[in-house]
This record gives C-alpha cells, structure tokens and sequence, in this order.
DNA sequence: CTGAAAGCGCTAACAA
DNA sequence: TTGTTAGCGCTTTCAG
C-alpha cells in the first residue's frame, strides 16, 4: 500500500490525469460532475500531490526562501521569533512553503529551490543579496532599510519613532534629555540614535555629547552608561533608552541610587517586550509591529512574486508609543 | 540566458549526463580526468542542480520538515529561537534543507516533500503526530517528552534539574522551600513542580500546600504568587520559581517589601536567560542546553532517516546549576 | 469540457 | 569507467 499517485486517482473517478490535475489546481472548467468524482478519489485515497512534482512540471515552487543570517545578536532577544512568526503564520495562510536557511552568507537555498527569497536583516548576507538581485528573483529586506540598493524592504520607522519620543518627553517639560543606544553596528541602533538628535535639533534642545551615552543592547552597557550619566553635574531629568531591556536596567541603577522614578528622571525604553508592561514601574516605551513586519514582508514579496517585475516597495511601519507609568511632567515646567 | 540544465554541462564538459550526476553527487568513480572537466564545466555555467528534479528522480528530498506549533506561548520568550537555531545550524552544515511550517496542527508539509518531520513540542499537534507515526516517516520531538509514544524525542530534564535546585537550597540549610510553577499546561511546567516536590519529600522536608503557589510564566502571575508567599506567617526562605523572567519579578516583589535579597530570601530561577546574569541581583538559576537540544534532535533525526528504521531514541538533556548571588546560607543554619 | 501525449531536470538500472 | 534509456509524478499544450 504504498503513496497513491495521481494516475490512481484518475482511475478510480474514472477520469483522466488532466482532469484530476485541473480540480487539484482549481483551474480551467470542470464539469461538476467530474469535479465531485475527483474530490471523492482523492478523499478516498487520502491523495496529496507531490510537491516536487508540481514543481518541476510547472515550474512554480510554491516556496520562499527564509534567509536569517547566523548573526549572535540576532538571537539574543524575542525580536526575530516575532517577525518569523508573521511571516510563518502568513505563509501558512496561503499554503506557501518556507525553506528555512540560518545562514553566514555562504550557503543559500538553491535559487531553483525558490520563488522568491525574504531576508530577515543582511548581516553578513551582503553579497548573497547582491548575487540573487542579478538573478532577477523576487527578493524582499525585513528589518532593514536599504536605500540605496533597488530592492524592496520593509522596516519599522526608527528615525520618527526616536524623534516622537522626544516630542513627547519635550511635551512634558523635559530640556535636559539624554539617551543610551543600542549597538551602533545594526541599523536600529544608528537611527534612534540619528532620529533622537535630529529631533533634539529641530526642536532646539540642548544636545550635549555627554548625554549620547553608547550602548550596545546589553544590560551591562546599560547600566554603565546610566551610571555616567546619574553622576553628570548636570544630569538629565530625562532618558531615551534604546531597548526596553536595557531601560529597565537603566531604572534599577537609578532607583539603586536613590533617585525617584518617574518624579525625578523619566525613562522610556523601546520594543514593548511583554516584560515592559510588568515592570516594577510600567514601562513608557515604543511598540514596533515586529510581527506585521514579517506578514507584509512576506506578503509584499508574494505579490511580486506572481505579479509583474514591479519596482521595489519601500515601506516604514509606523511605531506607537505606549504611555505607562516611567514618565512626568518635570516640576521645572508646572 | 537561461538557467543551465545538466545536458548543457555534460555538453561542454563533453561526457554524458550520467557522469556528470555522478560527479555532482559523489557517487560511483568517475576518472580523475573526467571529474576535472566536469567540474570546470559547473564552474563556468554556475550550474546548481534542481533540487526538484533530484527528488523526484532519486526518491530523497534532502529535506526536513520543522513544526512549530502555533502556540502563544512559544513565541513569549526567546526559548523556541534558541532551539531554531541549533536545529538550523545542525542542518545547515549538512546542506540538509529545512521546511518550516508554524502550524495550528491542521496543515502540515506534504509527507512526499520531506524525509522526516521535527516537531517543536506538540501543542495542538498530538493528531498531526499520530499520522506521521503512522505513515512510517521518521519522527522526532524536541522539547517534549513522551513517555508512551514509540517515538523519538529530546528533552530536558526538568525533573531532575528542579531536584538539584532543592538539594542546592537544602545543603544551604533551607527548610521552607516554596515555588513559584510556570503554566502547569506544559511538560516543563508540570516536571519542574514535580521534581520540586519529590525532592522535598526525599528529603523529608515540609511540603506544605501554602508552599506551592501556581504562575503561568507571566509576570503578573509571579507577582501575585509572590505576594502571596511573602505574607505567609510562616514566610519562606526560599523560593524555587520556574523561570528567569518570573524569579527576576519575584526579586522585584520581596525587594519593594523590604525584604533583603539574598540575605533574606533566596531565589532560584530556571532558564539562565542572558538577562538573568546581567540582573540587579545576579540570578542563581538553571541553565538549560536549548540550542544543543535543537541540535541533537536534528542530529539523531537525521541518522533516523539515513538509517534503518530503528527503535525510537529518547533523550533527557542534563541542566546546569549556575550559582550566583540569589542564593545564601539561611542563618537558622549557621 | 475533456484527454492524449510531450516533457520538466534529474537519477538509476543496465549494458557496453 | 562510461553512456543509453527509462522513468520519477505531475502539468500543459493542443486537438477533439
């Protein structure tokens, strides 16, 4: 009783492979008598197409390739198990196979393997980007905005998250802001930093070097980094710290040191970990849609990849700043 | 300019197809003279065989299918990525491919396109499971134990792991020895409790009921168990909690009670989270090997499928008791 | 609306 | 050691 094949199904609803290959592929017209045949076979024989086949007949894979560089830092949060999860949970929905490849950049999926390829971040996949845009696949970037290169990305909006933070703690009174970044090598890092001075700038807040403290997403940067800035003369009344993780250290050096939290210096993290809402004191903090980065990515890559050989998308998602409990109105301004 | 097929490179290396399978698959002997012309041929035409049409014709697929169950609480903590990664690894370097599938256990890969299925614990998939088993398609769970299943699975040893935590704090002279569980729904949950508790009664120390306080991973729950602890009568002077994230809220809790940590209260978490080392108060916890429990169960998977079809491997991974500041001798002791 | 026949790109007997 | 020849299981013209 080994796997049946289509030709059995064929036989048993007493139609051709033809036939049962157009009710399969829910193509062209079949009689709905032959239609209900073919279904009940294929019930009956519990059939299942062999994929490969489909493949290599019609040239359609029917699969993207998941490209996750091998890069430490990638894993040490829940960051990419959220945006592998939209992607997952989108791919499922259309019955799209993902070839998963947790790579350096020298392996890859075979391109023949594929319809399309979907990067989480490029780390170290430079040229492997480079070498299947020449191949004219379908490709898409997640979690990093390439600006240069004519491929379509999809990203959270770092730059305008960081600069809204500012207006908010500006909102509350705050002149004397300061920030902890995160590792300056990832693009996350760079822009909440840029985001964050810019903003500084435009809204003409003192903007001193004192206060750009360099993190690098560890808890270990974080708490350095706020010790500094607690022992400055003048210390700020209020901080943008780069993650969530390193914002909750950043408080428990600044509650260890006496100082009240949020009466005395406001704190706001970024990425809305679950373990931000817990805190000791709730975290105010930027939410990214990790996961809706992945179901566009995927899906944008999707269309592309059935659609005509469209020009790139380029997409910023928008961020939301949860307001929780790390944050006040400075007594300076009341 | 078309993808190359092998008939275009036996043509310039002019020998016939079957040789130049035979030098891309490493199989049979081909003359030295041969191999060489064949292997410049690949080179210039960039040839890369379809993965496709190897299966259909050789009847292997190279390839794994990874279920990920659809399951929330997977995704909350970076526990399944590690996993992900050390399966990824293990596959990569064996140029085995890996076909993901984040599934609610109603859709799954297609039997015909995978030479075995790996199984990221079984929430929701227990039917998806039975089915392969009985397909004959070589299985393995990673993360879940099952006892009475005949197939293969990696674990960890929670049980023992939590029976050491209690003979850590015991040996520290502890008597009342709370915890804190996680979500009794999962194995790691329940055999974490149930080591807990056969150690206490091992050793003969009280197990009272009050003792036992049920969390679901969440830090809400921790909290209200640990308040809940801490206004006992008969306080305890120890608390084993099922997680890092948990213990870390657990800390918080007593510290904002004016408890001293660990002077006077221990803790004792489970996970070694790479925030556990950087907390404000070192975490004492269990380190669990979730990349090496990826690995191996790919690794042995894979023997599974390249060998005969052997007796399920069942495998319990030992944990690791870091020791950090959480912890301290009980002066009752001293 | 249906089916016959020609492959998709590769591997695996079987001969030579 | 090498090449010839069938397919693997499916889709897809192209007639009917």
């Amino acid at each position: 009783m080994k796997k049946p094949g289509i030709a059995e199904v064929a036989r048993i609803a007493g139609v051709s492979t033809t036939t049962v290959s157009r009710v399969i592929n829910e193509v062209s017209t079949v009689s709905d008598d032959n239609r209900r045949r073919v279904l009940e076979a294929v019930k009956k024989t519990k059939y299942r197409p062999n994929p490969s086949a489909q493949h290599l007949a019609s040239g359609k894979a029917n699969t993207v390739g998941l490209i996750i560089p091998r890069f430490e830092g990638v894993f040490h949060s829940y960051y990419a198990l959220q945006v592998i999860k939209g992607i997952g949970l989108a791919a499922e929905r259309i019955h799209c196979d993902l070839l998963l490849h947790i790579t350096d950049g020298r392996t890859a999926p075979s391109p023949a393997a594929v319809d399309g390829l979907l990067f989480i971040d490029v780390y170290g996949c430079e040229e492997l980007l480079d070498r299947t845009l020449d191949e004219g696949l379908p490709t898409m970037v997640v979690n990093h905005y390439l600006e240069d290169l004519p491929v379509s990305c999809v990203a959270v909006d770092n730059k305008t998250a960081a600069e809204r933070v500012v207006d908010y703690l500006a909102r509350l009174g705050h002149r004397e802001i300061a920030t902890i970044t995160g590792d300056l090598k990832t693009q996350a890092g760079l822009d909440r930093l840029d985001g964050f001075v810019n903003a500084l700038k435009a809204r003409q807040l003192p903007c001193k070097d004192a206060y750009l403290r360099y993190g690098d997403f560890g808890l270990s940067s974080a708490r350095a980094a706020t010790e500094v800035l607690l022992a400055l003369p003048d210390r700020p009344t209020a901080i943008f710290v780069a993650s969530d993780d390193m914002a909750l250290e950043c408080i428990n050096v600044a509650l260890a040191k006496g100082l009240r939290v949020p009466e005395e210096l406001s704190v706001v993290g970024f990425d809305d970990n679950p373990i931000a809402a817990h805190a000791r004191i709730p975290l105010t903090t930027v939410r990214q849609p990790l996961s809706e980065m992945g179901r566009r990515g995927f899906e944008l890559l999707h269309q592309q990849m059935k659609g005509k050989k469209q020009t790139p998308t380029k997409l910023l998602l928008p961020t939301e700043l949860v307001e929780r409990q790390s944050c006040r109105q400075t007594w300076l301004e009341r």
